[in-house]
RNA sequence: GGGAGCAUAGCUCAGCUGGUUCAGAGCAUCUGCCUUACAAGCAGAGGGUCCGCGGUUCGAACCCGUGUGCUCCCA
C-alpha cells in the first residue's frame, strides 16, 4: 500500500477506534488473569469535554493500554452522573427559553423535562471521549440514576437512618438564593471581594448611660463595623470581649438596633476579636454561623431576616420583598441621614459563592437531613495514612488528614427535584418515618401509632439528596453491589479498583467519601491508589475556565491535530502532582511525532522491498545490538516512571528513543 | 488566621539517599543544508549568580536556618 507523504490523522483514527469497538478490545468479563480495574471520575451529564478530562481520560487511558500490555485483565468503567444541581439549573434555563417557570410545572412534570432533555444531551461527553481514543469498557456504561443505582442509594440512606448516622435538624446551612437549595460547605468557593466596613451607632439605653463613668460618658452609642449592614435588622445583641476596658462597662446593659428601634442586650465573650473594627460585634443569629453558635450559648432569639430567593422577609421590618443586595446600599444612606454611620473603610473580605450557580452564599438557619460523619471517617483516615491506599503525590495525605480529622457534620438535603428523592415520609401531623415505599411508611406508621388512620393522607419529603451521596458509591454500584452483594461475580473479581485518577478539588466531595462507604458496605477500600492530576491552566499561568474564555475547543483540536497528538500535548506537559501549563506547542510537538513515527513505517517499507542483507558482519549487527541494549534499558525506566505516575517523563523517553535512538541512530 | 507547596537556560520542567550521566531534556533562538522516510526534516551552536543571605560539610542545586516572591487548600 501507498503511503501518504505524512500522516493523516483524521483517516487513521476513526477507523482503529471502530474496529477496536467491533473487536470488543475494550471489553472485560473476569478470568484467570489478575484484574486492573478504573472507574472513571463520572463526568456531570450536562458535561463537554474539556481540557481536565483531557487530562483526566488520557492519564487513565495510558495506564488501562499498560496493564493491558502487562498482562493484565483490564476494565475501565464509563459512565455519567446525574449532578443534580448543575443539571437542574440547565433544565431550567431552557424551560425559560421556551417561556416555562419551572415552578409552574408540578414535580412529575419537571422531572418528565429533565429525563427528555437528559436523553438528548446527556452523555454527550461520552461520545467525545471515544474522539479521544478511550479504551473504556462501553457494555458497562453506568448512570447515578440509574434504576438500581437508584435503589441503591436509597437503601444506603435507610440503612445509615437506621444505623443513627442520619438524622434531621435545624441548623445554619449555606444557603444558595439562586438555586434556593442548602449546599454542603464543599460546595462554597470562598472569593475575596473588596467590600465596604460600615461603622454603625448604636444608640446606648437608659440603662447604660446611667451606668457610663465621667470619662465614657460623652457617647451616648456603641460602634459596630459590619460588612454586611442590612443583617442589622436581625440583631439581637451586641457582643464585646469580657476583658476590654473600653466597654466593661456597658456589659449586662442595652442599647437600640438603627432604624427598627429594637432593644437588645450588650453581652461578653471571649470569642470577640478586640482587634476587628471597633471590638464590639453585632449579633445575628439567624445570619451567621459565628453569631448563631454565640446566639445558642447565650440564649438569644432568632430573627430571619431573609427569604429563600434572598430577598428581605417581613421579619426584617423594613426594606421588605427587597433584594439584599439593594438593600445594602439602601440602608447605609438610611443610616447616614438619620446620623448612624460613624465612617465607611474599603475592606477586602472572604465571601462564600455557590460552586455551581456562582451566587454569594447565605448562611441561613433551615430544616435539612444530616449525615453524622464521624464514625464513617475514622477507618477511612487510617486507611490513607497507613498507606492501604496510596497518594499519588503523598501531599495530599496531609490535606486528607486535616479535613478527616476535623469532618463536621455533612448536609445531605437538597431543595431540588432532579434527584434521588428522599425516603422520609409525614404524616398529617408532621410525624416522619423512613420507608422505601408509601406502602411501606404506612405499615411504619400502623405500628408506631396504633391510632393512625390506614387512609391518611402520606406526604413524601420534596428534597433530593446531594449528588455526592451517591456518587460515593461509585466503585461498588457500577459492579451492580445493591443488587447482589454475596455472589457478584463481577464486584468480586474488580473491586477493590486498581487506581482513582481525579483532581485534587474532589478529594473532600468525593475521593474521602468513597473510601467511607467502600469501608462501611463493601469492608474494603475502593482502590488501592490515587493519583492526583493538577488543574489545567493556559500558558499565562491562568486556570482555564469559561470567563476567561481560554480553555480550547477540544474536539476542534481533535479534528485539526489528531487525538494522539493532543494526548500528547497534555501527557509531555503533566509532571506528576503539578499543575500544567498547556500550550499549543506540545500539541504540534505531538503531531510531529506521529509524522516521525509514520515516516519511520515508511521507511521500513521501503526497506523491505530491497534485496535482504545478511546481517553477519559487526557492522550491520552491531547497530541491533546497540538498539536492543537500549531499548530494554528505556523500557524498565518506563516501568518504573509508570509505576510512580510520571508520565511525562516517560513520554519523554518514549519520544527519544524513537526520535534519537530508533530513527536518527538505528535506522 | 491555619496548612501544603514552588523558585534550576527565553519558556515548560528533570535532577532519588550531598561526590564522574552535575549543571541536563524538550520547546524556542541562531548558523548551515530541499540529503529519495519525514523541511512536520537533517547537521551543528549559543545560552545558567541552580531566587538572595547565612550555616553544616573535605565537598551543597540537593541538608539546616533566614529573607523575598509566587501558587494552592482550609476557616
Amino acid at each position: 500500500m501507498e503511503l501518504s507523504k505524512n500522516y493523516l490523522p483524521q483517516q487513521t483514527e476513526d477507523k482503529w477506534y471502530a474496529h477496536w469497538l467491533e473487536q470488543g478490545y475494550f471489553n472485560s468479563t473476569p478470568d484467570d488473569k489478575p484484574a486492573y480495574t478504573i472507574v472513571i471520575p463520572p463526568p456531570n451529564v450536562t458535561g463537554v469535554l474539556h481540557m481536565g478530562h483531557a487530562l483526566n481520560n488520557s492519564v487513565q487511558d495510558v495506564l488501562i493500554r499498560y496493564a493491558k500490555l502487562k498482562g493484565y485483565n483490564t476494565c475501565w468503567v464509563p459512565g455519567t452522573d446525574h449532578a443534580s444541581i448543575a443539571t437542574e439549573a440547565k433544565v431550567a434555563a431552557m424551560l425559560r427559553d421556551q417561556g416555562i417557570d419551572k415552578n409552574d410545572l408540578s414535580r412529575e412534570e419537571f422531572l418528565k423535562y429533565a429525563w427528555e432533555w437528559k436523553e438528548k444531551y446527556g452523555g454527550i461527553i461520552l461520545q467525545q471521549l471515544k474522539k479521544l481514543g478511550c479504551a473504556l469498557d462501553w457494555k458497562r456504561t453506568a448512570f447515578t440514576m440509574d434504576d438500581d443505582y437508584y435503589n441503591a442509594v436509597i437503601d444506603v440512606f435507610i440503612d445509615l437512618y437506621n444505623k443513627g448516622h442520619i438524622y434531621r435538624g435545624v441548623k445554619m446551612i449555606n444557603w444558595d438564593p439562586k438555586a434556593k437549595t442548602a449546599l454542603s460547605d464543599e460546595e462554597v468557593v470562598h472569593k475575596e471581594v473588596n467590600s465596604k466596613l460600615v461603622y454603625i451607632k448604636y444608640k446606648l439605653a437608659e440603662d447604660a448611660l446611667s451606668s457610663s463613668t465621667d470619662e465614657v460618658r460623652s457617647s451616648d452609642s456603641i460602634t459596630i463595623a459590619t460588612v454586611r449592614p442590612e443583617t442589622i435588622l436581625g440583631d439581637v445583641a451586641i457582643c464585646v470581649h469580657p476583658e476590654d476596658e473600653r466597654y466593661q462597662h456597658l456589659v449586662g446593659k442595652h442599647c437600640y438596633v438603627p432604624l427598627i428601634d429594637r432593644k437588645i442586650p450588650i453581652i461578653a465573650d471571649d470569642y470577640i476579636d478586640i482587634e476587628f473594627g471597633t471590638g464590639c460585634l453585632k449579633v445575628t443569629p439567624a445570619h451567621d454561623i459565628n453569631d448563631y453558635n454565640l446566639g445558642v450559648k447565650h440564649h438569644l432569639q432568632v430573627i430571619d431576616t431573609l427569604n429563600e430567593d434572598g430577598t428581605m422577609s417581613a421579619a426584617a421590618q423594613l426594606y421588605v420583598g427587597e433584594d439584599r443586595f439593594a438593600v445594602r446600599k439602601k440602608i447605609v444612606e438610611d443610616l447616614q441621614s438619620a446620623g448612624h454611620v460613624e465612617k465607611v473603610e474599603d475592606y477586602k473580605n472572604q465571601v462564600g459563592y455557590s460552586e455551581r450557580t456562582d451566587v454569594v452564599i447565605e448562611p441561613r438557619l433551615s430544616m435539612q437531613w444530616w449525615c453524622n460523619m464521624e464514625t464513617l471517617a475514622k477507618p477511612a483516615l487510617d486507611a490513607v495514612m497507613n498507606d492501604e491506599i496510596k497518594f499519588y503525590p503523598a501531599k495530599f495525605k496531609n490535606t486528607y488528614r486535616h479535613w478527616m480529622a476535623n469532618i463536621k457534620d455533612w448536609c445531605i438535603s437538597r431543595q431540588l427535584r432532579w434527584g434521588h428523592r428522599i425516603p422520609a415520609w409525614y404524616d398529617e401531623n408532621g410525624q416522619v418515618v423512613i420507608a422505601k415505599t408509601e406502602q411501606e411508611a404506612r405499615e411504619k406508621f400502623s405500628i408506631q401509632n396504633p391510632g393512625f388512620q390506614s387512609d391518611a393522607t402520606l406526604r413524601q419529603d420534596a428534597d433530593v439528596l446531594d449528588t455526592w451521596f451517591s456518587s460515593w458509591l461509585w466503585p461498588m454500584e457500577v459492579f451492580g453491589w445493591n443488587k447482589n452483594k454475596e455472589n457478584n461475580g463481577d464486584l468480586n473479581y474488580y473491586y477493590p479498583t486498581a487506581t482513582l485518577v481525579t483532581a485534587p478539588e474532589i478529594i473532600f466531595f468525593w475521593v474521602a467519601r468513597m473510601i467511607m462507604a467502600g469501608i462501611e458496605y463493601r469492608k474494603q477500600i475502593p482502590f488501592q491508589q490515587v493519583y492526583f492530576t493538577g488543574i489545567v491552566r493556559d500558558n499565562q499561568g491562568r486556570k482555564m475556565s469559561k470567563q476567561l474564555n481560554n480553555s480550547p475547543d477540544l474536539l476542534q483540536m481533535i479534528d485539526e491535530y489528531g487525538a494522539d497528538a493532543v494526548r500528547f500535548g497534555v501527557l509531555i506537559s503533566s509532571p506528576a502532582g503539578n499543575d500544567l501549563l498547556f500550550d499549543m506547542s506540545s500539541v504540534e510537538q505531538g503531531k510531529m511525532f506521529c509524522n516521525k513515527l509514520w515516516n519511520a513505517l515508511k521507511l521500513l517499507q521501503i526497506l523491505k522491498q530491497k534485496e535482504q542483507v545478511e546481517n553477519n558482519n559487526e557492522a550491520e549487527i552491531f547497530p541491533s545490538v546497540y538498539f536492543a541494549a537500549k531499548l530494554n534499558q528505556v523500557k524498565s525506566e518506563i516501568d518504573e516512571d509508570i509505576r510512580e505516575f510520571k508520565l511525562s517523563e516517560a513520554l519523554k523517553k518514549v519520544y527519544s528513543l524513537i526520535w534519537t535512538d530508533y530513527c536518527s541512530d538505528y535506522l
